[in-house]
RNA sequence: GUCCCCAUCGUCUAGCGGUCAGGACAGCGGGUUUUCAACCCGCCAACAGGGGUCCGAUUCCCCUUGGGGAUACCA
């Protein structure tokens, strides 16, 4: 039989790391099998649900380039891939779990529910959760609160003793006791929508689902699925249980850790590439033990058997160092589109500009290997697209110099310049150099008034390719500008 | 509280009875250099503790400790 895996997010928050992660997981196990990968909208929760989250679902996934084989955009030969469009199927199902007495009608209200649990806390006693009330109530009394309409849930039977086992592809087999698991859990809800515990069985099952794999969490509600399971007499898929990711505090990564939705990264000016081949590795291993793999390259890899079982802890050191990676294996011309974004939006220039286009990939050498980011290119590139205001004279002081000294440097310069122009860089760099050892200067002292002066920074990409990009002329102008403002001082 | 899962450098990890415990990120030092990067080289740094099993344990078993997760009409 084909494998057959499924992300199922609810949609009641931004696409995060984790989630992404569990579904490249799901992913990378279904094509090294040449499975399939679908996606399932749990839209059971009706309170949370907001539809922008749908779309945020499918902007994130089109952006970081891996997708689904069936899903509610695209349909499939299991549909509807969405919970609330079969919203009917539930309630016959749990129906059927009441025939079958594995299952049972509770007609507790939510204050009652609430004071059991403020006992419960207040007595520090043992068994916390449901106290099976209406699992004991009878036939009559049940019969009579349908007729006057009460409210209800429909909670599952769980066996007051024995045991559950089930088992873990990666952590073997697991046995529960019974009177450990969480007593008699709500399948459908009074609104009618079933819980995850109920929905997730079902769609699983009818979806022809052969593995599943979601973070370990969700380990204490296995049993109970092997308990639903076993009542509708139905084959369990393969359950594999991945490892959380946890902030740096060692808790589960949420929002105070910093960015952990997936668009958050995007606007930051990751690469997708990055981010799949970083979160690749959290928590995994492929054999060959390299670092930078491209998504197919990980298809190829990999293996359930190298998952770790014990939870990693993101890290967004690392994760800046692959997107610096990624950004220098781009080319110029892949780079300066992906940048183009940012420079628009720092207004440095328009969408349609071919001038400015020429000129950014010319300047792509210059800053690949400054980029950690592409948000970082505006700043580091500003200085391309005009002038700026002139720093504070410090700024141009090379060691021992003063503003005097720096602008007979800078008048010095003008003069190499115009002698040998920009045509041949090297050659140009060299006469600089010759003409520092006649002044008995540093090299230094001839450049570093030039690169502010042009920069208008210290720190900046390569002068002398800048200078080109420029032009002779507007260079020339720029470090006049510079030697009257020099000689003001 | 109770139950469950887990445990190698600060972090991500390799290791599946005999290894100088390897790599990557970070950190530190050096090289290159007109700045900053990038790049190259080097250094620092780990088997949580205690019992077993075995000729021999990082590796297998048990306990302790530590960490995480679950205990919802959220998933």
């Amino acid at each position: 039989m084909s494998v057959r895996v499924r992300y199922a997010p609810s949609p009641t928050g931004n696409q995060h790391i984790g989630g992404v992660r569990t579904a490249l997981i799901n992913y990378l196990f279904a094509k090294s099998k040449g499975g399939s990968f679908i996606l399932r909208l749990e839209d059971t929760d009706r309170r949370r649900y907001s539809p922008e989250y749908v779309q945020n679902l499918y902007d994130t996934f089109k952006w970081l380039g891996f997708y689904w084989d069936e899903g509610p955009d695209i349909g499939g030969p299991v549909g509807p891939y969405v919970q609330s469009e079969r919203f009917e199927l539930y309630r016959k199902y749990a129906e059927d779990l009441v025939r079958m007495d594995k299952a049972y009608y509770c007609f507790c209200d939510s204050d009652r529910l609430e004071r059991l649990r403020q006992e419960q806390i207040a007595t520090k006693k043992d068994e916390i959760g449901y106290d099976r009330h209406c699992r004991s109530i009878s036939k009559e009394e049940r019969d009579r609160n349908i007729a006057e309409g009460k409210p209800h849930v429909i909670r599952l039977k769980i066996p007051l003793d024995g045991v559950t086992v089930f088992h873990d592809e990666l952590l073997g087999n697991i046995e529960w006791k019974n009177a450990d698991i969480s007593p008699d859990p709500v399948l459908l809800k009074s609104d009618g929508f079933p819980t995850y515990h109920l929905a997730n069985i079902i769609d699983d099952h009818l979806m022809e689902i052969t593995h599943v794999m979601r973070a370990q969490e969700w380990i204490p509600s296995a049993p109970l699925h092997r308990i639903i399971y076993d009542a509708f007499g139905w084959e369990m898929p393969e359950l594999c249980h991945l490892p959380m990711v946890l902030g740096q505090d060692g808790h589960k990564l949420s929002k105070r850790h910093g960015a952990t939705a997936v668009n958050e990264f995007r606007k930051a000016g990751y690469l997708p590439e990055a981010l799949i081949n970083y979160i690749a590795l959290l928590g995994c291993s492929y054999e060959d033990g390299r670092d930078i793999y491209s998504l197919d390259e990980l298809v190829g890899l990999f293996k359930i058997e190298r998952l770790n079982k014990a939870p990693a802890v993101f890290d967004y050191q690392k994760l800046e160092w692959f997107n610096g990676q990624y950004i220098r294996q781009k080319s110029d011309e892949e780079l300066s589109v992906l940048i183009h974004p940012y420079l628009i939006e720092a207004g440095l220039r328009s969408e349609l500009d071919t001038a400015k286009d020429q000129m950014e990939l010319a300047a792509m050498p210059l800053v690949k290997e400054r980029l950690k980011f592409l948000t970082d290119a505006p700043a580091i590139m500003a200085y391309l697209y005009g002038r700026l205001d002139l720093p504070p004279v410090e700024t141009y002081l090379p060691k021992k110099a003063d503003a005097q000294d720096a602008a007979v440097f800078l008048e010095e310069d003008t003069r190499i310049l115009q002698e040998f122009g920009l045509d041949d860089i090297s050659s140009v760099e060299d006469k600089f150099r010759e003409r520092a050892l006649e002044m008995g200067k540093k090299l230094g002292d001839l450049l570093m008034p030039l690169r502010v002066a042009i920069t208008y920074t210290r720190v900046s990409p390569p002068l002398f390719e800048s200078m080109k990009i420029l032009g002779l002329g507007e260079s020339l102008d720029r470090i006049e500008k510079s030697i009257q403002y020099l000689r003001g001082a």
